[in-house]
DNA sequence: TGTTAGCACTCTAAGGCATTGAGTGCTAAA
DNA sequence: TTTAGCACTCAATGCCTTAGAGTGCTAACA
């Protein structure tokens, strides 16, 4: 890409120009705003030779230039000068965390407020996936009133589900610390598959008294398995959109909203940016309709050196990158700090 | 409120005809489409009455009616002819809980899955809220690794809380069940408020040993106290309300999305009409600026004879109330049977 | 007395048209 | 290579007209 200083200079005002005022820029605009100590005549044929590299276009022949995905991609990679965050944002975001439950629902949630409020865009949130079917740690039952037993099943990546069984019978606290006792020696260490496939019918036999709990317990992992708090997407700060021109148009409105319901294609967007560290999706990049205007930047978060997740902030192609860019970085070095503050969750 | 026959079916006529059309409707379209057997000056002059009456009215000189905030209250108390849902319909609602996790939360988000489908409006709907404060039911310590335990706090509202703590030190299973037993001991039967402020200097004297598990212990408390799943709201559906006529204006989308963006005012409006069962609020009814131009119809859920919670259909006061009404008033029924399947959760 | 036909009147929505102004590309001169 | 000048393009704006829907009023009618 033949590029030299100058028309770098004109791209750069472009961008920034366009990201302020959302409005194609002309040549007279630059040669008047910024310094280049050239006349807007030289800075239209060097509009135009950018127009030909395909960085710049025109809404129509009268207006001014606006930045394509491809130029944003240029000034994303070469020309944006790195930004920090000021002294106050990063006040406010430890301010954020102290005091906060150790919940990681909540802290997720709290994560992407902040996002959504530093950027003034949308923020997705992630919530933390694991890898392999987890195992049975341990079961516990307990008394909770004559006849109704609380079942704990305790996986061994840190989960805990549990469900309330109606007996029957009346069951005293012994009785149950023994089926427990029983339960954990026959299905402590398995994982569903395994209780499914090869043990099960012989555990039945033998456990015929407590089918009411091995069903609960089994249920319950079953449940586990599907999701519980997995694969859930934290939105925040949807309605700031609507605060972008770009979304003055309902019917714009109306696409972006009906993706952001769909948990489980935003799921999959985010996951197929993930393991990369940060990523800047811009425009056609996302490879996805709905979001063709939009540029999605995202960073995963990890516990030890295991990807946990992704957090993420969604605007218009037209976003102010250099900021976002640092709070989306900064706010994913947070979150692993503090996922790491949270007591380890052993493997 | 001076009604006669003839009245009251303009009235329906042209309520009804908003509410498909979303257009004014004049007095020759409701002459041609209803057969009330008059002409459209009869009807002028009808309509000229009850426009006094405040249930219609004009948006412009030549233009037709609308049915005012009050007219749809006196359609809805008077004039609507109630709903039932379709065979398919409630064929739909069974499947969908069919297999449904145990999980409250899930069933909850299918709740208000299945509202919003129904009724291609939002739906909203609050998570269940206790009232007094929780005791501790029992305590358990389970060995997850070396120098990590997981701690388990049951509570008699049939809650149960969880967090890995590191010890520091390698502890055995055996160790760990001798703690579980001095802090049951100590801590089961009683709620947070007691232990802070009455017992907590004597067992902290008393179980020096075991600060950490105590310190970890009271924070679970205190979360879940605070809130977990309680004070919660699932939307659905938003968008639909997006394909609504009323809604084509960017300014209106905004508010509204930032009303719904806030949970804990939207928390405010439910609880505010809940104890009535079934209720329709109507435009300047909900006393709430944001949605004065919507109709909120709720309806609460409950356990034995303790209302949980509301669920609830947010929409244009051009609303198709009949069948909203009735799909609302069918949900929460569901929903009821639903949280008495789940195993009862004993007070 | 209630109903209706007729008519003048009002007001929005839509279309046509000229004007404005921002911005361009091209050409020729510096 | 840069720049001044200029003709050209095109969206946006404002103004005007027209069309159409609907009303309220009046007078005639049953």
């Amino acid at each position: 890409m033949n590029m030299n200083e100058r028309k770098k200079k004109i791209l750069a005002a472009i961008i920034q120009d366009y990201i302020q005022t959302a409005e194609p820029v002309g040549s007279r605009t630059i040669s008047r705003k910024y310094n280049l100590g050239v006349s807007p005549a030289t800075i239209r044929n060097e509009m135009a030779d950018l127009e030909d590299l395909g960085l710049i276009e025109q809404p129509h022949t009268s207006a001014g230039r606006i930045p394509s995905d491809l130029g944003y991609r240029y000034y994303v990679d070469y020309l944006m000068e790195p930004e920090q965050l000021t002294p106050s944002q990063e006040e406010l975001i430890l301010r954020s965390y102290e005091n906060k439950s150790q919940e990681i629902g909540k802290i997720l949630v709290k994560t992407g407020q902040l996002m959504s409020q530093l950027t003034n865009y949308t923020s997705i949130v992630m919530a933390p996936r694991r890898g392999k079917p987890s195992k049975i740690k341990h079961i516990q039952l307990i008394s909770m009133a004559p006849t109704q037993a609380m079942l704990i099943v305790v996986l061994d990546n840190g989960s805990v589900h549990h469900q309330v069984i109606d007996v029957g019978e009346s069951i005293s606290q012994a009785d149950l610390e023994q089926v427990s006792k029983v339960l954990n020696a026959k299905l402590a260490g398995l994982d569903m598959q395994k209780i499914r496939l090869t043990i099960l019918n012989e555990i039945y036999f033998e456990l015929a008294r407590y089918k009411i709990f091995m069903d609960a317990a089994l249920g319950l992992l079953e449940d586990s398995q599907g999701s519980g708090n997995e694969d859930k997407i934290y939105l925040g700060g949807v309605y700031n959109m609507l605060n972008q021109p770009e979304f003055h148009n309902i019917e714009k409105v109306k696409t972006l909203l009906s993706l952001l319901e769909q948990e489980d294609v935003l799921q999959q967007i985010l996951i197929n940016f993930q393991g990369e560290g940060l990523t800047v999706k811009i425009g056609v990049e996302n490879n996805c309709e709905e979001i063709k205007d939009c540029t999605m930047i995202t960073a995963t978060y990890k516990l030890d050196d295991e990807v946990l997740g992704s957090i993420g902030v969604l605007g218009p192609t037209r976003m102010e990158y250099a900021k976002v860019i640092a709070i989306v970085d900064h706010m994913a070095k947070v979150l692993n700090q503090v996922m790491n503050r949270l007591t380890r969750i052993p493997r």
